[in-house]
DNA sequence: GTCCTAGTTCAAGTCGGCTTGAGGTCAAGT
DNA sequence: ACTTGACCTCAAGCCGACTTGAACTAGGAC
């Protein structure tokens, strides 16, 4: 069977069964139907899980995620804020890239204080 | 002169004066010195600044910023934790260009439902 | 001297995103 | 029949990161 109980999310997704609920409340996840009280979810909720993750990973809030997505999983029908979202991504990517650059460099380097270090300023005037 | 007010810093970094004040209280910046009651900042705030808001944007909190940077911008003798810190960074981003790249997907995908489409699928199987 | 502007303090409030707690439901096991 | 364990609801609480507001100060223009 593809149909799993809150308990099971819980222990598959490792998002908390409070969260999960607060999900279901503001909309971005759905049951497929309830067994007395107890919540029987959808396995792919599994996925949209995941999908959310990384939403909020991202930055976005619960909110955008809303906007992004239905609860199926389905993407927005507004293909122009998607398209925008991704441009986002790739300028938070971008400045992420540098800092990663930047700690490992911090990591490594010997010079007195990190902003007189040459690769540093070099990679803080991009941001 | 290499001194500004926190209105300039406000202006130059765009950051609010609520939010400079509160950084300072939490140790993430200092003023130079005060002039009456008012703080005289070093330019290099606005560096710090930069530094701190893309730290923010990589997910870390006051805190772990806290921990990573020293308030004059030098990068924490832990070296072993920026490495880590880098790890993680490396990660997000593995996470964020997949979404950004399903994002461009769903913008142009026909797919009747997302969850159905063999790209999506494909992507969403590396989270 | 007094008014303006830009700054200040400190306490309280806001907002997003959950978490916690008290008390209830329900099916299964003994 | 009763207990156990997993689930439920609903209201309230919490935490991080700021923001807001009221009342104060300091320096310059008039």
């Amino acid at each position: 069977m593809d149909e799993i109980g809150i308990g099971e999310v819980v222990r598959r997704s490792g998002v908390p069964a409070s969260t999960l609920r607060y999900y279901e409340e503001r909309g971005l996840i759905t049951c497929v139907r309830r067994q007395g009280l107890a919540r029987v979810f959808s396995v792919a909720v599994l996925e949209q899980l995941a999908l959310i993750g990384v939403c909020r990973t991202a930055g976005f809030s619960l909110d955008e995620i809303l906007l992004m997505f239905s609860p199926d999983g389905r993407p927005s029908p507004n293909r122009e804020m998607l398209a925008a979202k991704a441009d986002e991504l790739d300028e938070t990517i971008r400045k992420l890239a540098l800092m990663r650059d930047d700690l490992r460099h911090a990591a490594a380097c010997r010079a007195p204080t990190h902003m007189e270090c040459p690769t540093f300023r070099r990679v803080l005037g991009q941001f």
